[in-house]
DNA sequence: CTGACGATTCACT
DNA sequence: GTGAATCGTCAGC
């Protein structure tokens, strides 16, 4: 389900967390292609407690902790049975901006508040306990406002930081609106 | 139970 | 450019 990733872009995640609303436009993206991707969590239909989420049915959040600091945040995007999620890498802050700046720690609303997997989920207010979650609820989920971005502003490349994956890491995975300030992977690894 | 390591980020040289 | 931070998950004993 890689077009699903692709698909993603310019659609909105919301956030409502403690009563407080947070929304932000999706620039970047990564899939990850279940059991025949060696990036993947998933890899080779492995099933453990954590990767169950992706089992479980697309539409739900998928969060992990990576390095034990960074929460990332994935969309599952298939039909049970089928670990297909994908990874939000970069979003564009729309409104809580207040709220993005409390949570990270930043004082000013620069393109890094939301720039890279874990500075998404932080300022979103995203953790590993939400992992799980319906995204047709009422606290985490995405909306549409219509915005679409033409096939010119698209740009598909190999994905990041998956260098262990060998030849899977090739993959043109990741999907960017390019030119967006928001889009991560300026540091060469 | 124990040890190794990661879908990253940030401070420092 | 390099390396530390930091802890849940997983494989192995």
């Amino acid at each position: 389900m890689v077009w699903v990733a692709k698909h993603l872009l310019g659609k909105i995640i919301v956030t409502r967390f403690d009563g407080i609303e947070t929304a932000a436009r999706i620039v970047e993206t990564e899939a990850y292609n279940g059991a025949v991707d060696k990036a993947s969590h998933a890899y080779n239909n492995r099933r453990t407690a954590r990767t169950e989420i992706m089992f479980s049915g697309g539409g739900k959040a998928y969060v992990y902790l990576c390095y034990g600091i960074h929460h990332l945040f994935n969309v599952v995007t298939n039909i049970e049975g089928v670990p297909h999620a994908v990874l939000v890498r970069g979003v564009e802050p729309l409104s809580g901006i207040e709220q993005m700046l409390l949570r990270t720690g930043k004082m000013k609303a620069d393109n890094t508040l939301t720039k890279g997997p874990g500075n998404v989920s932080k300022a979103l207010g995203i953790f590993t306990q939400h992992s799980g979650f319906d995204l047709s609820g009422e606290e985490l989920f995405i909306a549409d406002d219509g915005k679409k971005y033409k096939p010119s502003e698209i740009a598909a490349t190999p994905r990041i930081g998956v260098d262990y994956a060998a030849e899977d890491a090739l993959l043109p995975y990741r999907f960017i609106v390019k030119n967006n300030p928001f889009v991560s992977g300026k540091k060469i690894k």
